[in-house]
DNA sequence: TTGAAAGCGCTAACAG
DNA sequence: CTGTTAGCGCTTTCAA
């Protein structure tokens, strides 16, 4: 049935001579243009069935010029990240655009990822919470359209959850529950840190509790987190309750509560960032602030979009509000 | 500084005239191919270099005939296969290829996902623990090399952990710790949950626990482990121990126990499966049956290049030993 | 060591 | 509605 060779794959060449038809004819059928009868069409979406043809993009986008491609830079072990491109895949086809994805790994690092899209030819980049200093995002700015995911920096089209805000409600919600002593563990020099560490500043200062603040040096990964909440344990008085900078921190902060004798949230509370799937299992049922990665990923291609039909005005900066999602990881302090 | 415009990206012609030269030269220089003196080669470097020039990967390919890319195919929600690609990023291109990933989502199938890949002519697709039927699989094998990881098929070439096995390790190591009421949640209609299933099977049946085999319906997910571990607790005489299609189903399960008021491994012992990052998380701490990632991809890799390159023997399958990871979640039978 | 010319598979612009 | 032609950016002959 099928005559294809492993080897060369059939052309638009080869279903036009097997249909009978011109090469014209064939692309236009192919891409559902108007413009061929509807037996030729027939025809021709038979032979290229017959053929398992698939149209080459490469030569296709070589051609016209456009490869309607947006590169996405991800950390495939970041859980929200691993969020952000499923939502992403969601945007890009309901804009009428591919996604090409290009992985950071423990082996392979921003640069070589992006080395990667540019060949590629996308007509924008997305990238998510990017470590690549702003010097070289700005110089890759004038390359191509490079929109920000979850990270603040100058010099590029930016979309952010409003990480101050995030730790506002964090904040907020352990004020009404009672808790006093509320400590913060942050994310170092992560993307969003330095807001979240903020917000919470502020709010404790809002909420009266300036002289409980206390914050702790943290990080990304469970590690991390291990680390800061035994620092926080070993205290005379310890906090009631902690907010970190994210959820698989927040994790390996549980891990050393549970395991440490205290009861959460009896003993203490614990509030993650982020809402990655880590937060909704189950067996963890944290309690976060969610960011609302539906709207974040619709604005970020609408945003890619817009520049690659270019939109040339000053880079801006979208801040969407987070939200608190309340689990079984917070409750009334009891101190 | 940089000049280039970023709608009309410069081409290989823009950097031949700046640095006086042919393109030919040009060519050969990005390739670092032989054959272009040494002050040639130094002055076309940095007039690349200066006008920000990028290869076309694309026309390249289409020229050459080659992508040097080889397409996966994989569940960006899973976990495992997240630690597979991962690790297949760094075999292939210590192989000389690229990687092009296409992701299946909630919302995006493996129809969509390989149809992608296709048009991008990579070279062969490594498609990891797919559900596409195996006729299905078989009919995409003679378009273009294929090879399967994680599932067990005819009319491809596959990789696979000897899943059996891992059963056998898992239900031994409970063995000897003095269980015999050990359970089974499987994995459905999963790629390897069958096999899981039968060698769980003849290990009881090996370790003379016949009477004791009872197998539930699971899945793969946290919800699948969660009605599963229901389900056995309300029996008038529970398991001791539980062995589960994979890690993500455990950490369900182990919800459960917890919440019912069961300690892990006190009460009841719980073996995963894949080793993935769930398991090792010190919060969970799951003893599993680890997948040899590190093999599986370099031999994935490997089979796909000796396609390519020609070798056209008979579908290969290659069964790779699990390895039993002991961490906290296992323990002596009490009862 | 270098350059000129052809053409990969496709689409776009035009002609019939 | 259908066919012809040119050329996207690159690599690959082949000739100088």
């Amino acid at each position: 049935m099928q005559m294809a060779d492993a080897d060369s794959r059939p052309t638009l060449a080869d279903v036009a001579a097997r249909a009978g038809v011109s090469k014209s004819l064939v692309s236009l059928v192919m891409r559902d243009e108007p413009g061929a009868g509807a037996e030729t069409r027939r025809r021709v979406l038979k032979a290229a069935d017959e053929l398992g043809y698939h149209p080459d993009s490469r030569a296709r986008l070589l051609r016209s010029g456009r490869s309607r491609l947006l590169g996405v830079v991800f950390g495939i072990q970041h859980a929200f990240h691993v969020d952000l491109v499923t939502a992403l895949y969601t945007a890009a086809r309901d804009s009428g655009y591919e996604l090409a994805l290009s992985a950071v790994t423990p082996d392979r690092d921003e640069t070589e990822a992006t080395t990667g899209l540019l060949q590629d030819r996308c007509e924008a980049l997305i990238m998510l919470g990017p470590q690549t200093p702003a010097h070289a995002l700005a110089r890759l700015t004038t390359r191509l359209p490079v929109v920000v995911l979850a990270r603040g920096v100058r010099g590029a089209d930016v979309i952010r959850t409003a990480d101050a805000d995030g730790l506002h409600l964090a904040v907020d919600h352990l004020g009404r529950l009672g808790h006093q002593r509320i400590a913060h563990i942050d994310g170092g020099r992560a993307p969003g840190a330095a807001d979240r560490r903020r917000g919470y500043r502020e709010a404790m200062d809002a909420s009266g509790l300036s002289r409980h603040v206390q914050i702790v040096a943290g990080g990304l990964t469970e590690q991390a987190g291990t680390t800061a909440a035994r620092a926080l344990l070993d205290q005379s008085h310890p906090p009631t309750a902690i907010t970190v900078f994210n959820d698989r921190c927040a994790t390996g902060v549980l891990d050393v509560l549970l395991r440490g004798g205290k009861r959460v949230p009896e003993d203490v509370s614990v509030v993650g960032y982020d809402d990655s799937h880590l937060a909704r299992l189950a067996h963890i049922n944290l309690t976060t602030v969610a960011q609302d990665v539906h709207t974040m990923t619709k604005l970020a291609v609408a945003r890619a979009i817009e520049r690659i039909e270019g939109a040339d005005v000053a880079h801006r900066t979208i801040v969407v509000p987070p939200q608190l999602v309340i689990r079984g990881t917070t409750g009334p302090a009891t101190t």
